[in-house]
DNA sequence: TATTGTTATACTCTATAACTATA
DNA sequence: TATAGTTATAGAGTATAACAATA
């Protein structure tokens, strides 16, 4: 896995999945198993990145979400919908949250039914720490150019908007 | 999760980056993090349609990049190298695979220590239908424009290049 | 000694179902 | 009845370290 291999295994894949009478969908095989491995590679750098500071990525970005919602503060199923994970891994993510100091649970003042996730000034400032490390290690040399970023979000808006994540 | 946000997620998270004064990183903070979004949503309907075959997409991919070896074998390290996953991972895989008839290993008759992967004739079977399956329900369908395949066929590759993936 | 693969172990995230509490 | 959240349980992938067998 450290040693880059001699050819583009995902080339290969389009080419054997045009050898084999599939030239129709061969490209977009590719592209999206393209997508898939692009994936893995940023992960792994982001959580690099944020393992001196004892979180992961999915809890980092609840730690984000809430340091820019107004107060601090979010409902546990706003937050889920806003990351769009699913419940069970906001309760997850908040417990080990929870278990370290970074955020609070507090029921909701006028809904008792609802639980309310709040920053601790810890997790505020642990949430500043990890953006900025991340801009810096990460986002500001991502390997895409200025254009490349821009016709990612393009594509890639349009894609999420078609499979439902937003009107 | 099933009903559309009213606002793009990742959109906010760009405007809340360029707020608090990370203009400069804002943009491919936004790809990288749709990139990670749209992983999940084409893995979540990989995995819809390979379900009915009892198979992961990880699985799969092993059973794609056998049926395409000449002889229908691979070395485990060989396997692992071209999936680019861990060693651990293609042996918990073929555990798995093997448990259900459709691969079997075999020592490397001039080197010992090297074990073969081989399909049966089951495991080729369903990767062919597996892979008709994918080809029509996902990538025939992929939400993609031609353009958009070969621009992210493209802006990837050079990504994954720059990553090491291969020479 | 170096390489290949397995085993044991552990830790992610994810998902379903059953349950409690509140509206 | 419907909603919000938790709990229990299960399964997925991933990774490290220790180990056995072979080169």
């Amino acid at each position: 896995m450290a040693t880059p291999l001699p050819r583009d295994p995902i080339a290969d894949a389009r080419l054997n999945w045009e050898r084999h009478g599939w030239s129709e969908v061969a490209a977009p095989m590719a592209a999206i198993t393209a997508i898939m491995r692009t994936q893995q590679i940023l992960l792994a750098r982001i959580d690099g990145v944020l393992k001196p500071f004892g979180v992961t990525f999915a809890r980092y970005e609840l730690l984000a979400l809430l340091s820019f919602a107004h107060g601090g503060a979010l409902p546990m199923n706003k937050a889920s919908a806003l990351l769009q994970v699913h419940p069970t891994s906001v309760t997850n993510a908040v417990d080990r949250l929870q278990g370290v100091g970074l955020v609070i649970r507090s029921t909701h003042p006028t809904d008792g039914r609802t639980t309310l996730i709040e920053l601790t000034p810890e997790g505020r400032a642990l949430a500043g720490r990890a953006t900025a490390a991340l801009n810096v290690e990460v986002f500001a040399q991502s390997g895409f150019t200025e254009q490349e970023v821009d016709q990612l979000i393009r594509v890639l808006g349009s894609f999420r908007r078609d499979a439902g994540d937003f009107a």
